[in-house]
DNA sequence: TTGAAAGCGCTAACAC
DNA sequence: GTGTTAGCGCTTTCAA
C-alpha cells in the first residue's frame, strides 16, 4: 500500500509500518512479532529475527495512544485530589500519594494527577476525568462536593480514600476505633474534661473521629467541651472564649489531627503552659519526618500509605471486573509517646 | 455510513458517531461544533442548538485518546523519577513534585508519574516514557545512570531537574552559592576547623555543594575534614575515627542535606554534646513542616517548589518550539536560625 | 452550510 | 506462516 500517502509524522517517529515496509512484511505480521499475541498464529523464525532487528535499528518504540485507542485500555489510574498540592508541610498527602505509586507500581499501573483550572465547571472537570484516558479513578474530595456520585454513574471505576463516599468503594482507616482509642488513653490518664478542637469544615473521616471519641468519652465518664473550629489556614491560636473554658478545669485537648495538635501545642506554649504537664493534647495521623520534635505528642497512628497502596489494590480488583468491599478499613494504632 | 456494522463498545460510551446519529448529521459536523474548530466553516445555529442538545442528553464526553492521537498531543506531561516514591519523610521531594503539579495546573497540563518494574531493561523504560503519551518530560534521576542521554536524544522534549544532566536544559537550585554561604557563616561565627558529612553516593548537586563549601572554607582559613559517608539506609551515626575527628579540635558540621543534619544532631545529642553550644550543625534544603523542632538549624533555603514550577515553565517551552536556557539556577538564602 | 473520505498507529478476525 | 480488511474515535482537507 504504497510509498505514496505515506510520510514520516512531524517528530520522525517510527511506526510499524515503518518497520514493515523495510523487513518487506505485512503490518500487523510486525505487530505480532513486537507486541504480542495474535490467535493462533505463529510467524518464522526468520521474519521474526528481521523484524526485532530493523525495529533494533530504526528504534521502534510502540505508540501506546494508538494501542490503547484500541484496546480500551491505558494502563493509568488517575488521581483526582481537590484539596491542595503535595508540599512539605503535608505529611499525610505525601504519604497517601506515595502509597498509591507503590500501589501503582506494583500492578504495573502509571499513576495520573489530574490538574484542574479554578474556573472549571463541575460538567468540564467530569469531562476531562472521564475521558478515556485512565482505566480507573482515585477520588479524594469532600464528599459534600457532590461530585462523587456523579462520577459514580460514569463509565469509569472510581474509587474513594481517606473519606467514605456511598456512592463507591471506598478505603479509609479506622476513624471510630482511632477516636475510641484517644478517649481511652485520656481516661486511662485520668483526666476529667477535655477539650475537643474540630476542623471548620471537617471531612467525614474527622466527623467520625469526634463521634467516636465523644462517644466514648461519655461512657467513661469524661466531659467534653467544643473549641472554636479550626480555619483554612492554618491559624491555630485559641479564641479568648477556649482560653475560658480551658481555665475552667480542662487539662487536655484532642485535636482533629496532628498537624493543628502541634500548632496547638505551640500556642499554649507561648502562654506559658506546659506540655503535657498543664495540658495534654492529642493527635491524629503519627506521620514523621526524621527531624527531632520538639514535643512527642501522643497520637493516633493511620497507615495512610497502606491505605494508598490498598486503593489501588481494590481499583485494579475493580478494573478487572472483580467484585470489590463497599468499605474497606485500614486498622489504627494508638501511640502515646511517654 | 451503516447502523449495520456498528454497535456501542464495550463500556456503552457515547462517541461523536452516536450524537451525529441521532441528530442526523454527519460526525465531522458534530466534531466541529462539540471539540471547535475546522477551517472556515459554520454551522446553523439550528444544527448547532440540536448537536448540542443531543450531546448533553446523551452526557458525551470527547475520547481524549482518539484526540490525541489525531493531534499529536497529550496535554500530559510525565515525571521519571529514580529515587524513591513520596512519602513524609522527603519533605523535598513533595514539595519538588508539589511545585511541579503547580506548574501542570497553571499551565493546563496533567502530571504522569511513571512507575517502572525493578526489572525493566533500560530500552523498556526508554520505550514506556517515548510511547507518545507524553508531551514532554522531566527527568529526576542519577546523572551516573546515563540514562540521561539516551533520553535527550530521543523525540521527546525532556528537561532534568535537581541535578544538572548535560545533554538536557536543566533546572537547579544554587548549590555552589549554597556551599559558599555555608562556610561563610561558619567562619563568621568563629569556626576554624569543620567536619563534611557528604552522601556516599553524592549527586551533582551534592558534589557542587561540597566543592564549593571546601573552595570558600579555605579561602577563609577553615580547616576541613571529610566524615565517612552517608549510607543508603538513614543511618546517622558516626564512625570511631569521625569521633576521634571530631575531639581533635572540630566545632562544626556540614552536612549535605537536612535530614542527615538532624541525624547528626540526634547522635551528637546522645554523646551528651550540646547544640549548637558544643558542635555547630549546618544543612542544606530549609524545609519545614508545622511540628515544632527541637532544634532549629541553620541551613540554606533552596527553593524546590518554584524549581518543580520552573521545569514545567521551561518544558512547556520547549514543547512549543521555543528556546530554552541550559541551566536555570534558582537563588538560595542561608537561614541562620539564631 | 454540510458531508465524504482519508488517516493518526495499532490490533484482531478471518482469509489464503 | 502471512496478508487482507475492518475499525478504535477523532480531526481535517476537499468537494458539493
Amino acid at each position: 500500500v504504497s510509498t505514496e500517502t505515506y510520510h514520516r509524522n512531524d517528530r520522525g517517529r517510527i511506526t510499524l509500518r515503518d518497520i514493515a515496509e523495510r523487513v518487506g512484511v505485512s503490518v500487523n505480521t510486525a505487530s505480532f512479532v513486537l507486541n504480542g499475541s495474535r490467535s493462533g498464529t505463529r510467524v518464522s523464525e526468520a521474519t521474526r529475527k528481521a523484524i526485532w532487528e530493523a525495529a533494533a535499528e530504526l528504534g521502534y518504540t510502540p505508540n501506546a495512544l494508538a494501542r490503547s485507542l484500541r484496546q480500551q485500555r491505558t494502563n493509568i489510574i488517575g488521581l483526582y485530589c481537590n484539596f491542595e498540592f503535595l508540599q512539605a508541610r503535608n505529611l499525610f498527602l505525601s504519604d497517601l500519594v506515595g502509597g498509591l505509586q507503590e500501589g501503582c507500581a506494583e500492578l504495573g499501573y502509571d499513576l495520573l494527577l489530574h490538574s484542574f483550572g479554578s474556573g472549571s465547571t463541575v460538567e468540564a472537570l467530569r469531562a476531562s476525568l472521564m475521558d478515556n484516558r485512565v482505566d480507573g479513578l482515585v477520588f479524594y474530595a469532600p464528599p459534600s462536593h457532590g461530585f462523587g456520585s456523579l462520577l459514580a454513574q460514569g463509565p469509569v471505576p472510581v474509587v474513594a480514600v481517606v473519606d467514605l463516599v456511598s456512592e463507591m468503594p471506598s478505603v479509609t482507616v479506622d476513624d471510630i476505633e482511632g477516636g475510641r482509642l484517644q478517649a481511652q488513653y485520656l481516661a486511662a490518664r485520668g483526666h476529667r474534661r477535655v477539650m475537643y478542637r474540630q476542623y471548620v469544615r471537617p471531612p467525614v473521616s474527622a466527623q467520625r473521629r469526634e463521634a467516636a471519641f465523644k462517644a466514648q468519652a461519655s461512657t467513661l465518664g469524661m466531659q467534653v467541651v467544643d473549641a472554636a473550629p479550626f480555619g483554612r489556614f492554618r491559624e491555630h491560636s485559641l479564641t479568648p472564649n477556649d482560653l475560658a473554658q480551658l481555665r475552667s478545669g480542662v487539662t487536655a485537648i484532642v485535636c482533629w489531627e496532628d498537624n493543628s495538635a502541634y500548632g496547638t501545642a505551640v500556642e499554649l506554649d507561648k502562654l506559658g503552659l506546659r506540655i503535657p504537664g498543664d495540658v495534654e493534647i492529642v493527635g491524629f495521623n503519627g506521620l514523621r519526618t526524621d527531624q527531632p520534635l520538639r514535643w512527642e505528642i501522643p497520637t493516633v497512628e493511620a497507615p495512610w500509605r497502606a491505605a494508598g497502596q490498598t486503593a489501588i489494590r481494590i481499583l485494579t480488583d475493580l478494573i478487572d471486573g472483580k467484585d470489590v468491599p463497599r468499605e474497606t478499613v485500614l486498622p489504627v494504632g494508638f501511640v502515646p509517646r511517654p
